[in-house]
DNA sequence: CCGCGTCTGTACGCTATCGCACAAAGGGGC
DNA sequence: GCCCCTTTGTGCGATAGCGTACAGACGCGG
């Protein structure tokens, strides 16, 4: 697959009008990585804006003893590295691969200069970035007030979304570390789901076999940020009439 | 006191080179809003961009059944209404304000077409962007893994760092709607924190007696922030030289 | 200075989640 | 086919915070 096939599987980037992503393109370079694989760490100056095609990201705080929760999650509707045009370079968070996969990596010196351009990719950059606090911030509201079944279901639902496939590669340890919970709580909330004939799983593969099961036990946080993301980015093939145009062939 | 000298109060427009600030100028109206007074409500067009100089607004989720999450605190080193420049134009939570006072009221139209020449106000909003997302995040993970006291105490610090003075005008039913707890939790807490000479209260009107108390107490998340904040916005005097001079007169 | 509304304190049972300990069940490598 | 390691299941007691109920304390308005 070309370059061009591949970074266009990222929906921000099948939105720039083909113009900017002609003068982009030479930049890019395609990635894979494996479950796990380390994005940036907290604190780490970055080096390049990932655009992932078919891998997730999830953005994490790890605290001092060792503890960790989940920000947010992003996969191909969106972008992972935005410190580096909002002006710090750098973040608190840790970024990982939650399912394997292929991004395309823009390097940090090409980004700033399209950024500072303002036009397209900017425009389309910062709204996504205002879904992700959309995202960021239900996370909170989420962890604050709803059960960790509810949580764990919204989990399911994101990440599937974010995939192809109904089928998850991801033991109960880990979805526990990313939720911040016990592995025992996942587990126990997992069977009642499985009970339910919501999803099945063994070892390390969960297969979500009745979506709207689950979607009939997850909080509103769900379907909240979901709202958002299609509100700011349901239009990006159709942007602002000013300096925008859709353009899907390269 | 002039509208520019007030102006001035707030840290983001004391920041701005003072040809950019003079072009603003015209546009800028004061406004005194009491406690409790509404800036926008989720899901509401956004008129203008708030600069607080003496007020604080805290940023609010409200869930389907009334419950409440405070996602973030804004002050003087800010602004209310980021949705704007980010393209949203509206967004999921809603802004009160915590402690009256004042803040400088930029309309709209003119916010973005100042935020699209690309220059000083762009670069300082965006990185106040980030920090804010810094504190959304650490809300989160508070949420998760910190004990309601330890929240109320960064709590506590978190407003009166916003403040001249070290007395919170605030009932603990308020309080315990910021947290998203019930409000005997917050007398509970606070009156550990009192029997240990941190803190004092009555009767809506809490005073910090022991700073440095609170700040044995509080959770990793305050100071985390902080240096966020300090990081991103220590230098909003000495920007970059690029397109940027430091200028405090105007 | 009396009364009532607001604010704060306290008590008790309940539930979700935690922390820990250990058992069972797959599955890959040899 | 067997072994061992990873993954999942289960069963405790402990605890933080919830829901509810009610009592005391303060202070403002009449």
């Amino acid at each position: 697959m070309s370059i061009a096939v591949h970074a266009r599987q990222n929906l921000l980037l099948a939105a720039l009008p083909s113009g900017d992503f002609k003068r982009l393109l030479p930049h890019f370079s395609g990635i894979n990585m494996g479950l796990g694989h380390v994005l940036y760490e907290s604190g780490e100056q970055l080096k390049c804006l990932y655009f992932p095609t078919t891998m997730i990201a999830s953005l994490l705080y790890v605290t001092e003893n060792g503890a960790s929760t989940e920000l947010a999650v992003a996969g191909r509707e969106g972008a992972v590295g935005i410190a580096l045009f909002m002006g710090g370079n750098t973040t608190n968070s840790r970024a990982i691969v939650q399912s394997a996969g292929d991004a395309i990596c823009l390097p940090a010196a090409m980004m700033e200069n399209e950024f500072e351009r303002g036009g397209p990719l900017q425009w389309l950059l910062l709204r996504y970035t205002q879904a992700l606090i959309a995202q960021m911030t239900q996370t909170a509201v989420c962890n604050r007030h709803h059960t960790l079944e509810q949580q764990l279901c919204r989990w399911l639902l994101i990440s599937v979304d974010r995939l192809n496939s109904n089928k998850l590669r991801m033991t109960q340890q880990l979805i526990a570390d990313m939720l911040g919970v016990r592995r025992e709580g996942v587990t126990e909330a997992a069977g009642k789901l499985q009970a339910a004939g919501a999803i099945r799983y063994s070892r390390g593969e969960i297969t979500i076999v009745d979506r709207s099961a689950l979607e009939g036990y997850v909080c509103e946080c769900y379907g909240v940020v979901n709202k958002e993301y299609n509100r700011l980015l349901h239009d990006v093939r159709i942007p602002r009439e000013r300096n925008m145009h859709a353009a899907r062939d390269v």
